[in-house]
DNA sequence: TTGTATGCGTTATCAT
DNA sequence: ATGATAACGCATACAA
């Protein structure tokens, strides 16, 4: 590795001085037009490249957002992911990606290695198994939002789907489709995501006064989802509304496997849209969640926080949408 | 946002000299039991976050890589990511994403960022376009691994498929299924991942003494390739072989709509074995690379040349694999 | 308009 | 075993 040139690199072969050259780089004002060009020049010859952690450090602002998903293999963060960066990029920001494979104690880590690189801020979709690592954002008054879930009781940006409504549409389209045993595969209910689906299942349910078949709680990720409903083949239910699209996908396979014809036998719900869900055959019914704007949203009010245009914690609620396809 | 605290604020609090709580906080020896102690308790007393901007500024180690996707929300490219950061974190390192949504200017300015931010090395899976920016690495002499493709005539570390065998595999199986027009919907020639799948293609056509049928070069994604075969609905092939899963997920998708089966009157043969390959009806027979694997190689060839355990380039090219599902 | 000097927080060198 | 001090590259307050 080469050593890197400096701006006193620069000023030398410019023979100007380094505030001079810091100046012209910076597009400050107060330069005059040759000595810009001088300078630019010199920097071009030596291929002078800034060092942004001197920047950075120097400044004490990096530019920089960290993100910690849960699983970012998940299509549904890979959109989120996207929409974020498409507004970072916007605003001159980088991103700094960092996966927790749903392991608290990762999220933890992650937490703690975005703060020692001071990031502006951070962006977090947490696991919910306990909530250490955002109370200590909280207490030192550092920017973030939580994207996807909902803290009962704690005042802090968010940015989350209404997923009272969207299990209610669900569930509802499913009754009115005539099923009465509408199993339904949740994630863990200490998730409020979870929790919050279920409450809109059973909503559905009592608006229609009927009563609500049985819920199951199972780690998420294909393979689980799969393996439950094989163990589950002796149970008699008439659609599984599925706590996201890649259950339902497992769940396709698995009724496949199973010889019980959907939607015919049995009728299948989603949760999410990825694009996946509508490429299956069949394709999947399932509740959209615009996850562009939802990470977009997560942004602009992560922004909002570390320029301080505004203090007070903000809520947002994103709605959902019932898409109907061949799956039910 | 609360000001951090500095090791000299740590120092103070323990009554020591801030060399003592730099020597403690790096596990460096020559420390007596007491003062480590001591050191410790005010630091976490006082929740001291390191700062990694100045010790990185300071170091020029910032322990942190670089990864340049074209295309991050391609599962593809979701799982070499996974493999990447399996390693990394085993080293200790983080990792920067950046998307360059295949526009080579993305490209240019993702490459720049990472110089100035200053990351210990880089991993790119570069569009091919043109490549200023890793004959720039290259000048620089500065660590980086290319994943995913092959320079001609450019020695560099580089991590890629056997993917002249791996169109071959594919070809084959389906010249020996029967299958006569083999159409290639195929990426754009200029990518050596493209032209080397066609070599496999044409050299399985010759072994078995056929005219090969047609090959057609598209844009990548997925509305790109369903688009093709629908405006391709004249044409009388009765086998695809894909670029990669997800022109092919796109195809059973158009087929469907064109109401040809699938394999009975048309055989489709896909490339990378995602995820979802396994998942779609019917499942796809596809072309398996290692996704893990590579991304683990390409993290090692990368910190062997951080490290500096190596100079000259490697070239590592991993084996590939058919696997045979329902859609042949 | 331009130059000089200081400091950001850490690590490393060199005394003690 | 511990402390004083310099240095990393840059941005900035202030002087010229």
């Amino acid at each position: 590795m080469k050593k890197f040139v400096t701006i006193s690199d620069v000023a030398k072969e410019a023979g100007v001085s380094i505030n001079t050259v810091s100046r012209v780089l910076n597009n400050k004002p107060d330069v005059s037009p040759e000595t810009r060009k001088k300078v630019l020049e010199a920097a071009k010859k030596l291929g002078y490249i800034k060092n942004a952690t001197a920047s950075c450090f120097r400044r004490s602002v990096s530019k920089t957002i960290g993100v910690v998903f849960e699983d970012s293999s998940n299509p549904f963060y890979t959109e989120v992911f996207k929409g974020i960066e498409m507004r970072a990029r916007g605003y001159g920001y980088q991103v700094i990606l960092m996966n927790t494979e749903r392991d608290y104690v990762n999220e933890l880590k992650a937490v703690d290695t975005l703060l020692e690189k001071r990031v502006d801020g951070i962006i977090i979709s947490p696991t919910q198994f306990a909530q250490e690592d955002i109370e200590k954002l909280l207490k030192l008054n550092f920017p973030f939002v939580i994207l996807g879930v909902h803290f009962e009781g704690l005042n802090v940006d968010e940015v989350y789907s209404d997923d009272v409504k969207g299990g209610y549409l669900a569930t509802k389209h499913l009754l009115e489709k005539g099923r009465r045993k509408i199993l339904m595969l949740n994630a863990y209910m200490y998730k409020s995501v979870a929790r919050m689906r279920y409450e809109g299942y059973l909503k559905a349910h009592k608006e229609f006064g009927i009563e609500p078949f049985e819920m199951v709680e199972i780690e998420e990720g294909y393979e689980s989802a799969f393996n439950k409903i094989m163990e589950l083949s002796n149970l008699d239910y008439d659609a599984i509304f599925c706590f996201n699209d890649v259950f339902a996908i497992a769940c396709l396979k698995a009724l496949k496997a199973l010889k019980r014809n959907v939607p015919e036998d049995v009728a299948i719900v989603g949760y999410d849209d990825i694009s996946y869900a509508s490429f299956v055959q069949p394709s999947l019914t399932t509740v959209r969640i615009d996850k562009h704007i939802e990470g977009m949203i997560a942004f602009d009010l992560l922004y909002e926080k570390i320029t301080e245009q505004r203090s007070s914690p903000k809520q947002i609620v994103l709605d959902v949408e019932l898409i109907v396809r061949e799956s039910t």
